[in-house]
DNA sequence: GTCTATATGCAGATAGAC
DNA sequence: GTCTATCTGCATATAGAC
């Protein structure tokens, strides 16, 4: 972990790691403090209410992360259906490259609190919402009407999250690139 | 649950019900006889390899059953693309009338799983081809190429199970029949 | 602000009576 | 085959020294 880093961010990073890896149940707060180089008091200190807020700060900072990475792999493209296309096989990418773990994904969290934290439920739902909002705009930017591009949004987001889970099952980057063909193909339907 | 079933399949169907709430790591097996009618000393009885193999039976089994029922909503139809928008608001009522949770996803176990037992990926892996073989072979009867069958059915499963996220972060059934929509549009361009 | 030692509880797993 | 009591370990969280 870089020692350049504040305390509280070497956490947070730690965090993102750790979960996006092995889920949030399954990482604890004595693995984070030893990746993140810091001790449990200061863990304390900068978070008070725990795992779950710690969790909640690094959803967030990663979700607003790839958020920017969207806006800017879709930004100054005449070619959407293309742009998504590349978006994805650059995920796919990463992925491999990563011995299939590392893919951007918040949907460990998102199920595994869904139901018992709605603080956590919550702030994926706004990270996914803000996901979803930057396909929306870039394809009523290239004239799609807003609640078909709300729905080609939706299922862009949806398909990307559902791969990355068949990726890691199967160990393989295969389902990013298959739904990458797909979608190019809805999208450039959808733009006649 | 279900006095006249045994002890073995009260304590599978009580695993499967947990899991698909909870998670994996955060449904402990003290829940599970509790909300099974079995004491411990059977689980182990019936399963000697703990909580994975106990895990695993039950994915097995909720996979399989799903699988039947994919194919029985595919069986028989003129309407390829109507079948599947049919079968996935199926799913999302299904899903709206469970208090936003059952919707038959095997999600968090792959997530949970997946980089600690190959058992458990192994497994998921093989449910997630059968699911999608269960949409190929139908779109392939319908004309497709096999290739592009393939294509198409792995957008389906990894928009539902994703859709299936979304929907329990938002609790909210429409992600599911938003990707019902361009699903049946997809299809029904695919075999033009 | 930083760190360690510790409290409390529940996890998965096992031993052994019946 | 069925059940209970118990083991060991790690989880989150806290207290308090420095």
């Amino acid at each position: 972990m870089e020692r350049s880093l504040s305390a509280r961010e070497r956490l947070i990073q730690a965090t993102s790691n750790l979960i996006e890896l092995q889920g949030y149940h399954a990482t604890g707060l004595n693995q984070i403090i030893k990746e993140g180089g810091a001790p449990k008091g200061s863990l304390y200190y900068y978070f008070p209410n725990g795992k779950e807020e710690l969790v909640a700060e690094s959803v967030v900072a990663h979700g607003l992360a790839v958020t920017d990475q969207i806006r800017k792999a879709l930004a100054d493209t005449s070619d959407p259906a293309g742009a998504v296309h590349a978006m994805i096989t650059y995920i796919a990418r990463k992925f491999a490259d990563t011995d299939c773990v590392k893919a951007g994904s918040i949907a460990s969290v998102a199920l595994e609190t869904a139901h018992t934290s709605d603080r956590l439920r919550t702030v994926c739902a706004e990270i996914y919402n803000a996901w979803q909002d930057a396909y929306a705009d870039m394809l009523i930017e290239h004239g799609i009407a807003t609640e078909r591009a709300a729905r080609i949004a939706m299922i862009i987001t949806a398909s990307i999250e559902g791969a990355i889970v068949l990726c890691r099952t199967h160990r393989s980057p295969d389902p990013l690139l298959f739904i990458a063909e797909e979608l190019k193909a809805l999208i450039a339907q959808a733009r006649r």
